[in-house]
DNA sequence: AATAATTTTTAGACAAATCTAAAAAATAGT
DNA sequence: ACTATTTTTTAGATTTGTCTAAAAATTATT
């Protein structure tokens, strides 16, 4: 498999977890910054070698092998995430870009050996579940803070959205995973948010709240 | 920079060691697994980027931004090799093609993170210097264990070929970086060596003294 | 249900890196 | 010094992954 089609097969597993019925062509051209016509090339070469099912205008799904290499990939991603931030000292927003890369070495005993280093994380600095060796993926009960009864005591457990803008906003109200979080009101006006957090009282708006995942205590 | 590009780099760079003249088209070639006409196209566009100095015919040599350029990939796939064997348990024979990949990720920041996470080490697996992050190497004085005076002691400091069968078969005789060494007699027949090693006396043939680095007690 | 808008695919072109085969230059042998 | 051999380069083709522009299919709108 060459690094574009890993890069494929990633995002059509991605967005699979969306639309389980099918990707559309344009769906995966945004998420890679590529034409539509390039995509509908590459699906019919990952169809020939049987990674996704595809037919015409139908959008598309992984194979049970294409759904493999998918996991594969993203469990590459997400334990070097952890190896650069608990290991090398990066902070959460810097991960991303160079995981991208390192995703794509190629030596099965290098992931599985990086596994057990790391002492076989279950959740990357983002709070994404890691699959392990077989594409098992251990999933919690999580929900978006938007969604939170209000007086529930939660912590914080995963952002939804992992951009550097992001990141660094929550860095900066000390929002971080394992936090202890409770919603006391929302807004009528703007669907903005008042919570506890680190026993002080702040307001987040509800674009912040719909991108962070929060577990009962 | 493509990994094309890196791995002509590279190789222009290793060649150059022995060959500080200039570096022959079919040697590159022959590093490479790849044609003469193609590395003939490649030598006009890493001319074009001010990365080689090349006169049709007459060879290649690097310009001072190639030679950075490769002791940078050098030092990226050496401190790979050291984080490969000392954190993750991988045996010195099974490293080189794994940080072959490694060395392409492209990160100034992952470098030095890397460099600092492994304790700035100056040597990688088989003995050879790592350059710091301005590109100065430290040399030592090293000689081949066939060069060496009878009955002076010396210790092994680096292997001259690092492919996976020498390697092996280094393990399989106990010799290791660090050991060390004496050599009792040579014979004239064969040029194999008696050397005294771990405190037993064992003979090696005259290709594995000619790759065997060592340096004086 | 017919038309408009959107999405997707096809057809043909292009850049990067490679190849083969032939030509040109350099080197070696007598 | 003149061939013969080797090395290197050129010319033209191929593959991969991309693109643009046009055609085809699907979906939405009235």
């Amino acid at each position: 498999m060459t690094i574009s089609e890993e890069n494929y097969i990633k995002v059509i597993y991605h967005l699979s977890l969306v639309s389980p019925k099918g990707v559309n062509t344009n769906a995966i051209a945004g998420m890679l910054e590529t034409k539509a016509s390039s995509v509908t090339d590459m699906l019919k070469k990952l169809s020939e070698k049987d990674l996704v099912s595809y037919l015409k205008y139908q959008g598309v799904t992984l194979t049970e092998n294409g759904l493999l290499c998918a996991k594969m990939i993203v469990r590459k991603h997400r334990l070097w995430e952890v190896f650069l931030v608990e290991k090398l000292n990066f902070s959460w927003d810097e991960v991303h870009e160079i995981a991208e890369e390192l995703e794509h070495v190629r030596s099965e005993k290098l992931v599985d050996k990086l596994d057990e280093f790391l002492g076989f994380p279950t959740f990357d600095p983002h709070g994404d579940p890691i699959p392990n060796a077989n594409g098992e993926i251990k999933n919690i009960d999580k929900l978006l803070l938007s969604e939170a009864v209000f007086n529930q005591d939660y912590i914080c457990v995963g952002v939804k959205n992992s951009s550097v803008e992001f990141l660094q906003y929550l860095d900066k109200k000390n929002i971080f995973l394992g936090v202890p979080v409770k919603v006391i009101s929302s807004e009528k006006f703007d669907h903005s948010f008042t919570i506890n957090l680190n026993s002080e009282t702040i307001s987040i708006s509800n674009k912040i709240a719909e991108n962070l995942y929060i577990k009962l205590q």
